[in-house]
RNA sequence: GCCAGAGUAGCUCAGGGGUAGAGCAGAGGACUCAUAAGCCUUUGGUCGCAGGUUCAAUUCCUGCCUCUGGCACCA
C-alpha cells in the first residue's frame, strides 16, 4: 500500500451559504488535486463541514429543528456546492459522522490516558454570540464590551484544558527547520514572530454540556463536550483513520472503529498539503502541530495560506451588500471561467480583489480571444485546406511546447497555479504569432505550397491537444471539449499525453465550436 | 503602539549600482484563417520624500511620509 498524495481544505463551518472565499479555496485545491493526479500521483482530496458548535445548536433551535437535521439540510447545500464546482474530492467529512466521532474520543482517550489534560476554573465575561470569554483586553476605557460581543455575562466555568506550555521550543525548532511547512515565507514569519514573542497559554477543550451540547461528549466526562480543536482539526485524520491508514491506527490502537479491508485500505497520513484561509494560520500552525505530536503523529508537510477577496477594493460584506454570488457566476458564466478567474486573478497568499469588468476582460481576452480563438481558426483552416485530416507530424514548434510543458510541470507542483496559467497562455501568444508570421491561410491558395502549409497545420493542431492536456487541472471540461473537437476519445487528464507528436498522420477531427462565445454584457450582480 | 512588507507607466506588477521593463488600457498600421478574434508598431515614468555612501543610486544606508498585512474573531 503506497502512500497517497493527502490533500484537505479548511472544513467549512456549516453556518449560512457558501460563499466566494470558500469556491476559491475550493477550487484552488481542486486544481491542486488534479494537477498532482495528471502528473501520475495517486491522490486524495478531502473536503467537508464543521457543524458542532452553540451557533448551530442556536440556529437550530430557532428553527425548531434538531441540531442534526439542520445540519443535514445545510450539508445538502453544501454537498452541491462541491458539485457545482467540479471538486474531485475522495471524501467529504462531517464532524458529526460517527466515523469521525469514534476517532476524536480515541485521541481524547489517549490524550487524557497520557496527562496532556487538567481539569481548572475559569471566572470571566462570557459572550454568547462569540462563543467565547472576554478578557480585559476586550473591555473598553469604561469598562463596557463592544456590542458585536452581544449579551456579556459573568460566569464560573470549570473546563478541560489540553497543556501547551512544554510545546513552544520544539515548535519553534521544527519550523525554522522545515523552511516549506509554511508558506508564503511571510506567514511563516508571523507565526515564528508570534511563537518567539508570546507565552503560549493552555487550550481550553471543552465546553459544559449543560450549556452546550451539540459536540463530541468527552469520553472520561459526559458533563462535557469537546470544542473546536480536538473536533474541527481532527477531521484531517479521522478520515484517514477509518480508511485504516497504519500510521493512525497504529497511534490510536484502542479506536472502535472497523478497519476496512483489501483495496479500501488507504494510507494517508502525514497530510502532504493542509489549504486553509489567513484567518486560521495559528490553529494550524500551531496548535495543530502540537497536537499531532501529543498524539504521536507526524506534521503535515506543508500549510500553504491563501488570502482574502476583496470586491471593488472593498472588504467583501452580507451588510453591506458587497459580495459575489458563485453560484449566480457560474450560472451566468460558466464554471469553467469562474475557476479560470480566481486562480489566474492572484498568486496563492496574497489578498484578492474581484472585480466584475476584471472578470469580463480575462473572460473576452484570455478565454474567448486567446485558447477559444486559437483553437477555433486552427481547426476552421484544417477543415477548410484539408478537409479536417491531420497532415504528417512536424516538429516546428516543438521545442517552445516542450518548454512550456516543462515549465508548467514545475510551476503546478511547486504549486504557481497563477504562474503555470501565465506560461500555458504563452504558448498561445506564440501560436498566435505562429499563424501570422506563416499565413496558412495565404499558402492556401498556392498548390505549390501545400507542403508548407501540411506542416503549419500539424504544429498548430499539436499545440492545440498539447494546451489542453496543461490546461486540464483548472478548466477540466474546456479541456475535454477541446480533445471533443480534436476528435481524440482519450481525455486529457493525464500530463504524459503533453509530449510532442500524439496526433498521429491522418486522424480526423471534428468541427470547430467556440469553446467560450465572446459575450458584451458583464456577470449579473450577485 | 509593536512586528513584517510595499511605494516603479492610467491599472496590476516584475526588476535591480552604470541609456527604465511586462501584461492590460490608450493611439496608429498591415492582414483576413478565426468568436470583428489575432498580429505588428507606438504614446506614457524626476522608479514616495529628504539626506548620505559612491566616479555613478531607482537600486545600498539613514530619517521621514503613505499604504498593506500580522499582533483579537472571521474562507
Amino acid at each position: 500500500m503506497t502512500k497517497s498524495f493527502y490533500l484537505t481544505t479548511a472544513i467549512d463551518y456549516v453556518n449560512g451559504q457558501p460563499h466566494l472565499g470558500h469556491a476559491y479555496e475550493k477550487v484552488v485545491s481542486d486544481v491542486i488535486a488534479r494537477a498532482r493526479r495528471s502528473l501520475g500521483q495517486e491522490v486524495f482530496f478531502l473536503t467537508g463541514l464543521d457543524e458542532h458548535g452553540q451557533k448551530v445548536q442556536q440556529a437550530a433551535q430557532s428553527e425548531g429543528k434538531s441540531p442534526q437535521a439542520y445540519c443535514d439540510a445545510l450539508a445538502l447545500d453544501w454537498r452541491t456546492f462541491a458539485t457545482e464546482l467540479q471538486l474531485s474530492n475522495q471524501d467529504f467529512v462531517r464532524t458529526s459522522d460517527p466515523r469521525h466521532k469514534s476517532v476524536v474520543q480515541a485521541i481524547l482517550t489517549k490524550l487524557n490516558n497520557e496527562g496532556h489534560f487538567y481539569r481548572s476554573k475559569y471566572r470571566g465575561f462570557y459572550s454568547t454570540r462569540q462563543e467565547t470569554f472576554l478578557t480585559e483586553k476586550d473591555r473598553r476605557p469604561d469598562g463596557s464590551f463592544d456590542s458585536i460581543y452581544g449579551e456579556v455575562t459573568e460566569l464560573v466555568e470549570e473546563n478541560y484544558y489540553f497543556k501547551l506550555r512544554d510545546h513552544q521550543q520544539w515548535l519553534i525548532d521544527y519550523i525554522e527547520h522545515n523552511p516549506d511547512f509554511i508558506a508564503p515565507s511571510y506567514r511563516r514569519n508571523e507565526v515564528l514572530g508570534f511563537l518567539k514573542n508570546n507565552d503560549l497559554e493552555d487550550l481550553c477543550i471543552t465546553r459544559p454540556a449543560a450549556r452546550l451540547s451539540w459536540g463530541i461528549p468527552l469520553p472520561f466526562d459526559p458533563e462535557y463536550v469537546t470544542y473546536v480543536w480536538f473536533d474541527a482539526l481532527a477531521n484531517y485524520i479521522s478520515v484517514p483513520a477509518a480508511y485504516g491508514d497504519p500510521a493512525l491506527r497504529a497511534a490510536l490502537p484502542d479506536l472502535k472503529l472497523n478497519e476496512p479491508t483489501g483495496d479500501q485500505r488507504l494510507a494517508l497520513w502525514p497530510a502532504d498539503l493542509h489549504v486553509i484561509g489567513k484567518d486560521i494560520l495559528k490553529f494550524h500552525a500551531v496548535y495543530w502541530p502540537i497536537m499531532l505530536k501529543a498524539i504521536g503523529l507526524s506534521l503535515p508537510k506543508q500549510i500553504l495560506v491563501h488570502g482574502w477577496w476583496q470586491k471593488d477594493g472593498e472588504k467583501i460584506s452580507k451588510s453591506t451588500g458587497n459580495i459575489i454570488d458563485p453560484l449566480a457566476v457560474i450560472k451566468d458564466w460558466g464554471l469553467d471561467a469562474f475557476r479560470y478567474y480566481v486562480t489566474r486573478e492572484l498568486a496563492i497568499g496574497p489578498d484578492g480583489n474581484w472585480t466584475d469588468a476584471g472578470f469580463a476582460s480575462r473572460y473576452t481576452a484570455e478565454l474567448a480571444n486567446g485558447i477559444g480563438n486559437l483553437l477555433n481558426r486552427s481547426l476552421a483552416m484544417l477543415r477548410s485546406y484539408r478537409n479536417k485530416t491531420v497532415p504528417a507530424r512536424h516538429d516546428e514548434l516543438a521545442h517552445e511546447a516542450s518548454k512550456t510543458v516543462e515549465a508548467v510541470r514545475k510551476q503546478l507542483l511547486e504549486p504557481d497555479l497563477q504562474g503555470a496559467l501565465q506560461t500555458l497562455f504563452s504558448l498561445i501568444t506564440h501560436a498566435n504569432q505562429y499563424i501570422d508570421q506563416t499565413a496558412p491561410f495565404k499558402l492556401a491558395k498556392d498548390p505549390a505550397q501545400a507542403q508548407r502549409l501540411d506542416e503549419i497545420l500539424y504544429n498548430l493542431m499539436e499545440v492545440c491537444r498539447i494546451l489542453a492536456v496543461l490546461i486540464w487541472p483548472f478548466l477540466p471540461s474546456t479541456a475535454e471539449k477541446i480533445f471533443a473537437q480534436l476528435g481524440l476519445l482519450k481525455s486529457p487528464s493525464d500530463f504524459n499525453l503533453a509530449v510532442w507528436g500524439g496526433l498521429p498522420s491522418g486522424h480526423v477531427t471534428n468541427d470547430p465550436a467556440p469553446l467560450f462565445p465572446r459575450r458584451d454584457t458583464l456577470p449579473s450582480p450577485a
